[in-house]
RNA sequence: AGGGGUAUCGCCAAGUGGUAAGGCAUGGGACUUUGACUCCCACAUGCGUUGGUUCGAAUCCAGCUACCCCUG
């Protein structure tokens, strides 16, 4: 036996052969699913604790059911609402990582015994043989890779964390996963955000957070009327469809002004900037920030990289960050992530847009 | 109630006798572990209305209706 990792088991086709390739690989392995929301347990009809429980004894292993309700909700579900509620657009699931699954999860692993946390997640955390400390790389398969959503990992945790995935393309998993025959080989991915019910944000936050959302007017980048909105929070930066506005050319939202309570919107030219002021930085491969540096980086999930310099203000408490090319739809609240080739700088929240 | 103009899909708008472009908006799908963007598909048997001319009209003619402008 190698040592004892848990992995967290969601019910889906990642998770599910990320732990049947630690197994196979000689680890010690249990199963380990966290409980989130009732919503996210009951999303898309047969739910994550059951098909992880069933892949886990077709597997052999131990399988543990762990409750992070108030967690989540605390640190994931308020902080969606609050976002939203400031103007700014969240991304639940970077919050999530850092919190629950790279943050409570490891200590309750830790106490179940376990050496190592696994995920399916399709990026790698591998010893750099230079740097000598443990860094977070993108996954092999560059059109699946994860490691954006994973930049706010301490650089101390990295080493209990295993991404067996992060070496494999999507095509190469679904094929390893039926020749082991997962019960789960063949489930649908996309799941959206998970807690929210048919992949409605808009649903949800008429229904939980109707005090935030309070019908505006959307107006041009002149301040001209152009029609109503139904709640700043439903819209988000570059942002097209939903605004009902016939116009010679489409429109697109450049911006939220929570305090006049309007959506300002104007051709897509409009919704491009230079340069942003990042918080919350988390630097993984640097101990300090104190001196500019030039690097790449991706303003969003998907998002194409782009050179850019980085500097810091306020001590290094925040960054300013001017990139080559003039991006889309910088918007407060997403998340920047910086990059050097393959390797994971690290990252912060976007909280103003330089335009110039 | 003198004169002139305009009436084509929710909005804008081609079309001027030969059998309804396009854009925007909207709906659906694809893509996607955030919100988006993007891409694909759909979207007027009918051109204010009633008649007429014609083999054939949204396109020509006449009446009616509505709106706009000018003059009263």
């Amino acid at each position: 036996m190698k040592g004892k990792v848990a992995v967290a088991m969601s019910g889906g086709v990642d998770s599910s052969l990320t732990a049947a390739l630690l197994i196979e690989q000689g680890y010690d392995v249990i199963g380990v699913t966290m409980n989130l929301s009732d919503e996210s347990r009951e999303k898309g009809g047969s739910t994550a604790i059951t098909d992880a429980k069933k892949v886990a004894d077709a597997l052999n292993i131990p399988h543990y059911v762990v409750n992070y309700h108030k967690q989540f909700n605390d640190e994931v579900i308020k902080y969606f609402i609050s976002e939203y509620a400031h103007g700014r657009t969240p991304n639940p699931c970077v919050r999530c990582n850092n919190a629950i699954k790279f943050g409570g999860l490891l200590q309750d692993c830790l106490a179940l015994g376990a050496e190592y946390v696994a995920t399916g997640h399709y990026a790698r955390i591998e010893q750099d043989e230079k740097m000598g400390r443990y860094v977070i790389k993108k996954g092999v398969d560059e059109r699946k890779d994860q490691s954006y959503m994973l930049y706010t990992l301490d650089k101390d945790i990295l080493k209990y964390f295993m991404l067996p995935l992060g070496v494999y393309s999507k095509d190469k998993t679904r094929e390893l996963a039926n020749s082991m025959n997962l019960p789960v080989a063949n489930k649908p991915e996309s799941q959206e955000i998970c807690f929210i019910p048919n992949d409605d944000y808009k649903a949800y936050l008429k229904q939980k957070a109707p005090h935030i959302l309070k019908p505006g007017d959307i107006v041009d980048v002149d301040g001209n009327y152009l029609g109503k909105h139904e709640g700043v929070p439903l819209y988000t930066i570059g942002q097209r469809k939903g605004l009902g506005i016939a116009a010679l050319h489409p429109l697109y939202v450049v911006g939220l002004d929570v305090k006049r309570n309007r959506v300002i919107v104007g051709e897509n030219k409009d919704v491009f900037a230079y340069g942003l002021v990042a918080q919350n930085l988390n630097f993984i491969t640097r101990d300090e920030f104190n001196k500019p540096f030039t690097t790449t980086a991706k303003i969003r999930y998907g998002a194409k990289e782009c050179e850019c310099e980085i500097s810091p203000l306020n001590d290094g408490k925040l960054a300013k960050v001017i990139f080559k090319e003039p991006q889309r739809a910088i918007t407060p609240g997403q998340s920047i992530v910086f990059y050097d080739k393959e390797i994971v700088v690290g990252g912060g929240t976007i909280k103003n847009i330089i335009r110039k």
